[in-house]
DNA sequence: GCAAAAGTGTTGGAAATACACCCATGT
DNA sequence: ACATGGGTGTATTTCCAACACTTTTGC
């Protein structure tokens, strides 16, 4: 331990008026958030981008994003830029990582919180109006810029572990939606292919999808069946203990 | 959509200034690291707390942190408060969650970024100078200052996740240690008791373990062999696919 | 010799995987 | 009739959980 790391413990204990004065002060940095939004569509999985804000970065895309008021939480920052963006409510969201390198940012010291989020594309079809955005299958997302690649990177990846430990798949479907279906949007997200029965096996299982006893229409081939995703059916699984596996 | 949606979308594109002038000026909040420490002495998984550096909170314990520096990285600051109050380096350390309610800390707006770490009590032992400092049991951690409970609660949930994914465990023991001290240590992150020939079973399988040859001394029973973990055997598994496990 | 923990194998059940054929519909 | 995907069952394997006795040391 060092001289300096001494003094720094010796003089830990702060009143209140020496941290309100740093809070109010020296050490403010702007917050933003980012968010990596998801959709489903032509059997693809898909994130909605939109130009580079800033000039200089025009042929490159980014993830939608904006600064964080100073008297606004963070999770509602996430839902403005979302709601902003799609015209929707009611989007599932989860906060992901920080960035917060100093220089990550062109425009000065930017600390980013990354957010996904899944929507139903089909309910904000018609409601992108801007032609700076678009949706964009996540196989081709290169090169975004700043540090919107890492970020979207992270973003991937945790969803596709989330998906395999939470039913949150059926956000990104319609209401109504087949087996066949919901195999190609876990097949998009996980990027593998799976046995047709043992899915079906396992999904019913779980008991988690109402039979509607309705059938694809419009289908080139034998229609099949709907189902809808049983919310109440589904509580959190308390186990602790899902085994060592590393 | 509403009105000001579609204003907000058309004046979506910013040009530099603009951007440089909003983070130089006016949205900037201040940014702290809190880290939840955790170490493993007496058979019992602990958490190292401070009395808050706030008089008013003063008979609370809360979490060590510090503001951000302007120019610091974000993980350089977290690696900053663990190496003043710990003196100790090569710390394993992950960010968790970042907290930021607007009405979180009472010294103003504060947004502050989470991070858990896992040390070995051992090599700090004697370190510890600052009698305001404790390590306390975690089953017994209740009521922390400010929101330090709730990001207590999400970094000990996020180290029993991790702790079965992968081998993080060993941060937290002696360099050598015994499969009973190993046991004991998950008995502990996850609060249950595990059968102990099928917990060596699981780790002798992994393959992830030296047998140094060497035995316990000093113990008032048959001592148990000791152990190293072997890192170079340790590669992140690569699966993408490791179920659907709701 | 007694207390306390180390060390060691087997078995049964559950879950995951692999795999092939017939069926319903649109063209 | 044919092309396309829907719907179904079984055998095999793998993994996990449950379980008891003998051994080594300190006291």
């Amino acid at each position: 331990m060092t001289a300096d790391d001494i003094k720094a413990m010796l003089h830990a204990s702060k009143t209140m008026q020496a941290i309100q004065s740093e809070v109010e002060n020296t050490n403010r940095i702007a917050l933003s958030v980012d968010c990596v939004i998801f959709g489903f569509e032509e059997n693809k999985l898909k994130v909605l981008l939109i130009r580079s804000d800033l000039k200089k970065y025009k042929e490159k895309w980014s993830l939608l994003g904006d600064l964080i008021k100073p008297n606004e939480d963070l999770d509602s920052a996430a839902y403005r830029v979302l709601h902003q963006r799609t015209g929707l409510d009611d989007i599932f969201l989860e906060q992901v990582h920080t960035f917060g390198t100093v220089k990550r940012h062109p425009a000065g010291r930017v600390v980013t919180v990354a957010y996904y989020s899944l929507i139903n594309v089909e309910h904000h079809k018609l409601k992108i109006l801007d032609n700076e955005l678009h949706w964009q299958d996540v196989k081709t997302v290169t090169d975004l810029a700043f540090d919107h690649q890492e970020i979207f990177d992270t973003c991937y990846k945790r969803l596709q572990k989330r998906i395999q430990e939470h039913p949150l798949g059926f956000n990104l479907l319609p209401k109504k939606f087949s087996l066949r279906e919901l195999q190609n949007l876990y097949e998009s997200i996980l990027d593998l292919k799976m046995d047709r029965r043992n899915f079906r096996k396992k999904f019913f299982s779980m008991n988690l999808l109402t039979d509607l006893n309705e059938m694809e229409k419009d289908v080139p081939h034998r229609p099949g069946k709907l189902y809808q995703f049983n919310f109440k059916k589904y509580e959190k699984n308390k186990k602790t203990w899902i085994g060592i596996d590393f």
